[in-house]
DNA sequence: TGTAATCCCGACAGAAACGGTCGTATACTA
DNA sequence: TAGTATACGACCGTTTCTGTCGGGATTACA
């Protein structure tokens, strides 16, 4: 279906919501679950691995929690994306660890690669921050519109 | 993960394969499973929703089989991947048949909505004919290039 | 020092999606 | 009529996804 899971959609929620946050030192797991309806302990979980990832920043014990690691202007979603689903390949048979099994000609990957270039790049040039400001600056709707148009 | 899935690289093989024979009236569903190796009942059913979706022509019976209904210059690999999939949304909440049904702010779901439609624009963009043709044109390549960069 | 809040982490279970098979009916050709 | 091929629904095993549980470690504060 070429879609996020769901704990990459609740982990770039859970970003949002600490950018529209910094005066909060920290904010814990179940503030931000609370905040969007979304399972407590699954939402701990993701952002144990945004943690780990060094994505954030996280400091245990009362009032602890978490907080974003760099400034949110400079986090994108590609980078939370791969860290919590892994990295992402459009075609189902690219080369992870063995590469394409199927015969010799598969040669439809090759073009699907480039594609696959794009998506990761229009998603790295979105960031937190831009998911933050409800309205997305004009400059970058712009873009995204040349975008689709230049392919076109 | 946001990979295809192998039904829907199935199909692309499918077709294009079929675009490389053009002087064949018809290629049963086994030749082209042969041909790549794919196992043939997953294929035939496979090419039973492309003809469903008016990309394939059949004719039962001896000597019959799929064929391509329009120019492969005219096939994108968007219809492809819609025809077999189903409409595709990057976001898990994106509005299917409920809308989002986590609160009211889930404001992630608006600036990827515009990556979708993104996505959508660069699978519109490339044809069963250039998966055809082995090397894409140069012009075509660097188009890609400049949207990477231009997201940048 | 003790308690409450919080992160950390592995295991597991239910549900859904995916990949693939089987059997049967139908259509066409020779 | 026999053989080839599509059409279609049912089914099943596997994987992935989503979410839960339980135990442990860390920190703040009274």
């Amino acid at each position: 279906m070429l879609k996020l899971t769901k704990k990459a959609d609740y982990g770039l929620m859970a970003l949002k919501f600490l950018a529209e946050h910094p005066e909060r030192p920290a904010l814990s797991a179940k503030d931000v679950a609370d905040a969007y309806g979304i399972p407590a302990q699954l939402l701990a979980k993701i952002l144990q691995q945004l943690t780990k990832s060094g994505l954030l920043r996280s400091t245990a014990g009362m009032n602890g929690g978490y907080a974003l690691a760099r400034e949110a202007r400079t986090i994108s979603a590609y980078e939370v994306i791969l860290a919590i689903d892994g990295p992402f390949f459009i075609t189902s048979c690219s080369k992870g660890k063995t590469g394409c099994e199927l015969t010799t000609n598969c040669t439809i990957k090759e073009p699907l690669a480039r594609v696959n270039e794009t998506i990761a790049g229009v998603l790295k040039s979105i960031s937190i921050q831009d998911l933050a400001e409800h309205e997305q600056p004009a400059a970058r709707e712009r873009t995204t519109r040349e975008l689709v148009a230049l392919t076109l």
